[in-house]
DNA sequence: TGAAAAACTTATCGCGCGTAAATTTTTGAT
DNA sequence: ATCAAAAATTTACGCGCGATAAGTTTTTCA
């Protein structure tokens, strides 16, 4: 269909459709800024032609690029892979062009990419930090000059909101559950959890369980970075083998941490599962893309990737669109994933 | 330590430094282009002025832009989020800009991706196609224009070259030390695979089983898409329940595939391993970033991530420096990861 | 010490587009 | 049909930088 005539710029496809170039270029900034009659001619010419505008001249001269950043912490954990496609894709709905960036768990690279996102003069960005190893000031700095909301992982009063989940909603949630259907849950965790919201599923762990009048158990394992299925196997293995849990049940800090025991568990002989038979029970937090596919099935809460990715989204648009100052705040709840392990 | 007055453009910057706008320029380009004392004023005025060439003046100008663009098929397959990460760390170092993309699986999404890559006008691409879905006759339009090297998943003749793994070999590799600890194992896989590293990988099987007088034995189950441990699991039970399998031993075409096949045993009761108490013994292929957590721990054959990402950041960049003209190819041999699943 | 070579400066153009201000066309109520 | 207001379009200018030519200064090295 593309005619022999190759089209160079927004001058050459202008006087080709039979207008000139500002009306042309109207068009592209909001096709509905120009009359429909307008709107058909361009429309037809661009068919003919495949002209598309030259994205570096737009930015250089748009105070403000169609650009969105989505940074996460780990691009190798599934569970970021699927918040930040749920992202990107409602960015694109909404006429923006995001971009991916991964820290790959290094404090280093977050600052780098903040930096290089920075050129970009992106319109606004969605970051989940890296949490506890992010660098509050380049944060911070980053934050005064480009409209940022924080997802999944807080640092307090960054950025212009925060969209997670309610951590200490979903250790009630679980804490409750497994208590009523048998022993109350230990709960296992890093000792030096990479973001607040390991933190925040302790306390709720310990509130849940002193709610029920009961007493909680915290088993904390060394290891740090984002090697989390490792540091549960082997932190999993020590505790078990140390006799570190006072109950048959086992609350993970997370899903990741959770395969990684339920491979101690495995190791140890210990058979997990919710029948009386079983020696243990594990359950994790997360509802991870491979929990399901443990052995045994992992008991979990699905975080609500939906409401997260959507409410994200549209707090970052309200802000470019100046409609906010004051910074937001959404926490969602978690929803009981049943399976066999717990 | 930045001072007071705001450095607008080169220009401002230059004059600050007490140089002229085209030696910062070349500066830029390159900084060696430069007289040693030249280089140490600027970089002198770097430390007191954050001064950044603004990128969008700067690609509209370069002919050539220093982005690089990675896509992958389905991020949220860690696999391929290692891989993307190998590569992109190697364009970094090369002075280059990588931007991820992943077309989730989807082909009219990598098709759609093409399109904004073109407009970004990149220095090279670097793709690992969808396989079977990529719309083939897109693909070879885009890479008449930009130089593209294939990895991880060929499409015959097109692009620059090809990067990725010597499937046959590891079929070879893994019949083998199966036929010679015990029976050799029967091949599972889906019906429809999406990508052709899997008939590769069935042919390579098949050759091997062969090559030692023996029979080979297919299985092949349904189900299309990316969720290959949901396949695995479903097809799996299924195979497991009509007695498919003429073998106590399975090799399965991906370590995804065997991830849902571990839950089908699961499932089935079939305790996996090599002991002789054991009912069947499950490999996989990829030594996928959570293989090493299932329960029991997979047995694999470990792709060369390195190599594989070493040796296609270094074709494209072969190309981007006009070295060579005739199409690349490397197949890089896998490493045989006993675990205790076989 | 001096000439060639290298590096730098000045001056100017062009890239492809956004955008304010000026002008034209269209709209809608009389 | 008329005319002012609203909408659409055109004119004119600027963005920040790459590239180049011609002239000037600095460095290199015999």
């Amino acid at each position: 269909m593309a005619k022999e005539t190759k089209i160079r710029n927004m001058e050459e496809f202008a006087s080709a459709s039979g207008l000139s170039r500002p009306t042309v270029s109207k068009y592209f900034n909001d096709p509905h800024s120009v009359r429909a009659s307008t709107r058909e001619r361009i429309e037809k010419a661009l068919q003919e032609y495949d002209y598309r505008p030259n994205i570096y001249a737009v930015n250089q001269n748009r105070k403000l690029t169609k650009n969105i950043g989505v940074v996460v912490p780990y691009l190798a954990d599934p569970f970021f892979a699927e918040l930040a496609r749920n992202v990107e894709q409602r960015c694109i709905d909404a006429g923006f062009r995001p971009t991916l960036y991964s820290a790959h768990g290094d404090p280093a690279l977050e600052v780098e990419i903040l930096e290089s996102l920075r050129l970009l003069k992106p319109a606004g960005v969605l970051m989940a930090p890296l949490g506890r190893g992010s660098d509050r000031r380049a944060v911070e700095k980053f934050c005064a000059d480009v409209p940022t909301v924080l997802f999944d992982s807080d640092i307090p009063d960054l950025g212009l909101g925060f969209i997670g989940s309610d951590n200490a909603q979903f250790a009630r949630l679980i804490v409750d559950y497994l208590s009523r259907t048998g022993e109350p849950p230990c709960f296992f965790e890093m000792k030096k959890p990479v973001n607040p919201n390991a933190n925040k599923r302790r306390q709720g762990y310990i509130a849940a369980v002193e709610a029920l009048g009961l007493t909680p158990n915290v088993v904390s394992v060394d290891g740090e970075g984002w090697s989390f299925e490792q540091i549960g196997r082997e932190g999993g293995a020590k505790a078990l083998a140390e006799g570190a849990f006072s109950t048959r049940s086992v609350l993970c800090s997370n899903d990741r941490l959770a395969i990684g025991f339920l491979a101690a568990c495995y190791e140890a002989d210990l058979s997990v599962g919710m029948k009386d038979s079983d020696a243990i029970r594990v359950s994790g937090m997360d509802d991870h893309p491979f929990s399901r596919f443990t052995c045994p099935p992992l008991t979990t809460i699905a975080q609500d990737y939906d409401s997260i990715s959507r409410y994200a989204v549209e707090a970052l648009f309200h802000v470019i669109e100046g409609a906010d100052t004051k910074r937001s705040r959404a926490l969602f709840e978690g929803r009981l994933i049943m399976r066999q392990s717990a």
